[in-house]
DNA sequence: GAGATTGCCTGACTAAAGTCAGGCATGTGG
DNA sequence: CCACATGCCTGACTTTAGTCAGGCAATCTC
């Protein structure tokens, strides 16, 4: 397959002798995961946990780093300012001098980006940039990763909301949740049915659930995809992974119930194999009632 | 400017974030340099130099490593095969395991390069190819690199046979270099001129020389891109750097005469101040003259 | 309010990566 | 043939990165 070598050029190209240099610029005189750390901190701060999760970092190590910084006098470590919040959890900020110091980091940063841009004529830069932002907006649908998710959880109720939000305004006379046949959380939690939450980096950027109903087919429900990643194939994937759930539990077949308004949802609806069928339920909302079939 | 905002995004997510990925399928129970080295020797083999000079190692470290796959009989290093080469120079390549550590290698960028492309839809996957093929080329400008060079160095000779195969396939009725007017290579020694290698990688990919005439603007010659890199600036930055070298000398002028078929290169003379004058000498294949005042 | 959990920290490690100073054999220019 | 350069190698280091086990205090759960 030739386009497996052209990702493959692009890697050891881009990522590597690219990534490479961007590393020797970020970190000079400094060790990189120091400077990293630093750079991640920012102007504003960040709690501990936070960084840990974006650097990907072990508790131990991270806290050694900070030690280091704070040993270097240009970061602060202390309890989180807000009251009464936990207080675990430490906030890391910088000092004047770690502002000085992020500042030049960010300066260099700068002058990289301008290096690789320099040596070409005008419209070859606009053509890159361009190209670049394809590169990466197509990319980050490799990085996100799709896990099962309480319902309660404060990632999923923002996606939830968020779908309500898209919905209401795009069905003719928007949505009311209250009008519609309701959904609790206890249906969506093991061994009940699942709900399924698509992040990216740690931000929920999509959503869906099924429900497993005792002697009938499993049914479908609020599957969102954030426009940020739209159209990158994770609606399809969160789709996939539903089914999967059902399937492996013995359920046969699922079904679910849609508005006319949502059309790609509905293209998507059959591209993945559904077949439209007499109403099953009584939503009020729906127009559209589709089922398909698992393979065992 | 919003396009650097641009390129630090994608060197953030792309080079970082992919990167990273890359480097962890890469090495796989064996130290990523390691793995690196195993990959770059390839089932060819390599020189040593050579391997130091893609790698950027240091050379004790580089030797450390070969011995390390050597203790686990994955490559042998020997001296070079060539008879009548250079007893020095040492050249390592793969025993039969190793060859089979570097298919895994090889699958294993396979298998990466596949997980990029599989979460996304067949028609993002063509685009997300084209815009990591277009990105690429359009970086590798930056990773050109300009230097004085021998004009009897072998790479210094490639490339002026390339102008010359690629000028006699322009020319209406070819091009006989030893009806042109001779150049030397002492006139294109310090301090009577220089020649300057364009090169990717180690790889030459272009060339431009000067001549510092006494009492006479300099003459720029030989003015080279490979078509693997044209387009991207090369050819003007090439321009550059001999002016600047013209300049820095005391010229105040140079000239250059070139052939009509030539219609870039006219264009980029142009572009880059030239202004057409008289003819100022009697080469044969020469439609147009050029000249351009220098800054002091 | 006891017991488990969570968030951060420290100490004690190991492995990998990289540097530096020489050393030996080969090659090159006078 | 001498002096010097070059290509590769070894030994002796340092730094960076990262892991693991445990510990303390705050918080949550029952």
């Amino acid at each position: 397959m030739d386009s497996v070598a052209a990702v493959r050029r692009f890697n050891r190209t881009v990522t590597q002798r690219v990534g490479a240099l961007d590393d020797r610029y970020m970190a000079r005189g400094r060790p990189l995961a120091q400077a990293r750390l630093l750079w991640e901190i920012g102007p504003g701060g960040a709690e501990v946990a936070e960084l840990r999760a974006r650097l990907g970092l072990d508790s131990g190590y991270l806290s050694r780093l900070l030690r280091t910084l704070e040993g270097d006098g240009l970061v602060t470590v202390g309890p989180a300012g807000r009251a009464g919040g936990d207080g675990r959890v430490r906030v890391a900020a910088l000092t004047d001098a770690g502002r000085a110091e992020w500042a030049e980091l960010d300066g260099r940063s700068d002058d990289f980006a301008r290096s690789l841009l320099a040596p070409l004529p005008g419209r070859r830069q606009e053509r890159l940039v361009a190209a670049m932002a394809e590169v990466e907006r197509l990319l980050v649908a490799s990085l996100v990763v799709i896990e099962p998710c309480p319902p309660g959880d404060p990632r999923a109720r923002v996606c939830v909301r968020s779908y309500a939000r898209d919905v209401s305004r795009r069905f003719d006379g928007g949505f009311d949740p209250a009008l519609s046949r309701p959904v609790h959380d206890e249906e969506l939690v093991p061994p009940a049915g699942v709900f399924l939450l698509a992040s990216l980096n740690g931000e929920p950027v999509g959503c869906g659930a099924v429900k497993l109903h005792p002697d009938a087919p499993a049914e479908i429900k609020r599957v969102w995809v954030s426009d940020t990643v739209r159209g990158l194939g994770v609606g399809r994937r969160v789709l996939d992974e539903l089914e999967k759930y059902a399937a492996e539990r013995g359920w046969t077949a699922v079904r679910l119930d849609t508005n006319r308004a949502l059309t790609e949802a509905i293209a998507m609806y059959r591209s993945a194999g559904y077949r439209e069928i007499e109403p099953f339920n009584t939503e009020p909302y729906a127009h559209h009632w589709f089922e398909k079939r698992l393979a065992q």
